[in-house]
DNA sequence: CCCTTATTGTAAGAAAATCTAACAAACTTT
DNA sequence: AAAGTTTGTTAGATTTTCTTACAATAAGGG
């Protein structure tokens, strides 16, 4: 686990990456661990519920939070929900996400420029 | 982060499994990872320094404890070390952990034997 | 200096893995 | 009924990986 600082111009900022976010696995064994066929893999980014980073040549390459994804997505199928419902959940919850992050970014900021 | 209960017969024993371990990465990427050419990858797997998993058709796959793993040599022999050495090395060192494993191992046996 | 071992690059040819596009089937929604 | 969703399958091309072999360079020992 490691840290990489970030900090545009004035505002706090900070970024905590791990080995989850690397995009290192190809979609073969994404298949190996979620079950899920390649065809439903592809067919998940056509619909806008996976964005895997591509190689030079064009080969898909996943994290393991995608594959955690993947995993909920089949999950939800299984329960019958469509992808474009399981699209507008999780705008939804990016959208929520968001707000946090520019909360936390607000407080922090607020912290260090009262100390300055 | 996972957890694998795993006790054979009557000792205490566990395991924990994180994202690390998984071989789930293709040489190519590994080369990417680590700036180490294929061939030099290869190649210290023939000297005892890695062990990928293998897909049935035969492709290796490594994890991302390999990958570091694979960084830590690349830096030895940037001083000079051969590959040798290096896997006398890492033989002490496993030889090390297996003590403190089987000392750990002994002392939750005593502790789980003691109150039953 | 000669010989051996270590390390790495490169090449060739085969095999494995992935890609896109298209068609079809089975369902669901409208 | 028509349109949209989801998935399988197939075909052909492209990318990635594998093994084996040969060569070059470096390093160490006698």
């Amino acid at each position: 686990m490691y840290y990489t600082g970030n900090d545009h111009g004035l505002g706090v900022s900070f970024a905590l990456t791990s080995y989850k976010d690397k995009k290192v696995i190809t979609i073969g064994v994404v298949h190996e661990l979620t079950g899920l066929s390649e065809r439903q893999i592809r067919y998940y980014e056509e619909r806008g519920l996976v964005f895997p980073d591509r190689s030079k040549k064009g080969t898909r390459k996943y994290s393991f939070n995608d594959v955690e994804l993947l995993m909920d997505i089949a999950n939800k199928r299984e329960e019958g929900v469509q992808t474009y419902e399981i699209r507008q959940d999780m705008k939804k919850e990016e959208k929520k996400r968001q707000v946090r992050e520019e909360m936390l970014r607000g407080q922090l900021n607020a912290h260090f420029n009262m100390r300055k």
